[in-house]
DNA sequence: CGACTTTGACCAGCGC
DNA sequence: GCGCTGGTCAAAGTCG
C-alpha cells in the first residue's frame, strides 16, 4: 500500500536526530551508561521530544500548564509538525534487545524495545498487504518514530483517547510481568503501543507508543471527545496530522520528581519520557531537582539529565497524534 | 453479531 | 547453524 510507503519514506526523509552530539557531557556514572549529559529544560527537551511530535508547552510564562492546554492547545503547540519534520529519522541501525540497561528498570525494559515491527513472517500467513510489513529479508526494518514514557499507574492500559486493539502479549525476560501488544483500531493507523510494567518498580507502567496517528482520537469511553472534524481530512492517511495540533488529553504532566497516580485514570502524572527514533530514552526522577534520563542505544546507554522543572515549566507534553479535547 | 481479548504458534533478528 | 527472544498472527473465546 502506498501510503504506508509514503508514509515509511516520510519518516526515513525526516530530520536528522543530533541532539546528543550537543549536549553537555558530564562523565560516565554507570555501569552500562556511557555518560551524563546535561541539558536546560526548554528547547533542548523541546527539540527532542518535538522530533517525536511531542510538545514541550514552556509554562514559566503566565499560564499555568494544564490551564493552557486545555483553555488552547491548538493554539500554544508548537508547529514542528507542521513541516514534516515531527518524524525522526530512522536509519537502519537495529538497537539489540536488552543491549544494556542492566540496572535501570526503565532502561532495561526500553532497550528491549526495538524491532516494533515485524516482518509479515508471522503464522506464514499470505503477507495481505499489511502496511507495517514492508520489511524485506536483508534489509533493515524501518521502524517508526517511538516514543515512551513512564508513569506510576495501578492501570496498565493507559487512557489517552484512541482506541486500541491488543493483538499479543508476551512474557519479557527477566521481567514477571508480561508485555502488552496493543494496535491503533483505526484500520488506517498503524500506530501501536507496547505496555509493560518495570520489573523493578511493579507501580510503574511502561508505555511505548510507535508511528503516529493519522487521526484523532476518536473518543473517551469516560464520556469525552468523538473524532474530532479534522480527522476527514486524513481518510487516508497520505500524511500525517498537523501534530502541532494535538497534545495528550489524558497526560498532563509536569515532569515532577515525585509522581502520583491518581485514582482518576484520566490523571496519571507522566514521571518520564524516554525513545527517540531507534534509541529508547527513558528517565526517571532523580533527586537535586534533576531527572534522569536514560538513553539507551544500540551499545550503550547514556545519562541525560534535566533539570526537573517546577510545576508546569515543561508544561505539557503533546505525542504526535494526540489530540486535545 | 461485531468488537475485543486471550493464547499458542510462527517468524525474524541477533548473539554465540 | 542454533538457540533465544521479541514481535506478530489468527483461531477461539468472551463480552456487550
Amino acid at each position: 500500500m502506498d501510503d504506508d510507503e509514503k508514509f515509511k519514506s516520510d519518516l526515513g526523509a525526516g530530520t536528522e536526530f543530533g541532539s546528543e552530539s550537543s549536549w553537555t557531557h558530564l562523565g560516565a556514572d554507570s555501569d552500562d551508561v556511557d555518560g551524563v549529559y546535561f541539558f536546560s529544560a526548554g528547547d533542548r527537551e523541546n527539540s527532542i521530544l518535538s522530533e517525536f511530535g511531542w510538545n514541550f508547552h514552556q509554562e514559566d510564562d503566565d499560564q499555568p500548564s494544564r490551564a493552557a492546554a486545555e483553555a488552547e492547545p491548538l493554539e500554544r503547540s508548537v508547529d514542528l509538525a507542521e513541516g514534516a519534520d515531527f518524524r525522526s529519522t530512522e536509519p537502519e541501525t537495529a538497537a539489540p534487545i536488552g543491549s544494556s540497561a542492566s540496572n535501570n528498570p526503565s532502561v532495561s525494559s526500553s532497550s528491549s524495545e526495538d524491532p516494533p515491527e515485524k516482518s509479515t513472517g508471522s503464522g506464514g500467513k499470505p503477507p495481505p498487504e499489511i502496511p507495517n510489513k514492508v520489511k524485506k529479508k536483508g534489509q533493515k526494518r524501518m521502524r517508526q518514530p517511538r516514543f515512551a514514557f513512564m508513569t506510576k499507574s495501578e492501570v496498565d492500559h493507559l487512557e489517552d483517547g484512541y482506541r486500541w486493539r491488543k493483538y499479543g502479549q508476551k512474557a519479557v525476560k527477566n521481567s514477571p510481568f508480561p508485555r502488552s501488544y496493543y494496535r491503533c483500531t483505526n484500520s488506517k493507523c498503524t500506530v501501536k503501543k507496547r505496555v509493560e510494567r518495570s520489573s523493578e518498580d511493579p507501580t510503574t507502567v511502561i508505555t511505548t507508543y510507535e508511528g503516529q496517528h493519522c487521526h484523532h482520537t476518536v473518543g473517551f469511553p469516560r464520556g469525552g471527545i468523538i473524532a474530532h472534524h479534522e480527522a476527514a481530512a486524513f481518510p487516508g492517511c497520505h500524511f500525517p496530522p498537523p501534530i502541532s495540533k494535538f497534545y495528550y488529553p489524558t497526560i498532563h504532566s509536569t515532569m515532577s520528581t515525585t509522581t502520583e497516580t491518581s485514582n482518576n485514570n484520566s490523571d496519571h502524572l507522566l514521571t518520564n519520557i524516554m525513545a527517540r527514533s531507534n534509541q529508547v530514552v527513558s528517565s526517571e526522577a532523580g533527586d537535586s531537582g534533576h531527572v534522569v534520563v536514560k538513553e539507551s542505544t544500540s551499545t550503550t546507554t547514556s545519562d541525560l539529565v534535566l533539570p526537573v522543572p517546577d510545576e508546569g515549566l515543561l508544561g505539557d507534553i503533546v505525542p504526535p497524534g494526540m489530540r486535545s479535547r
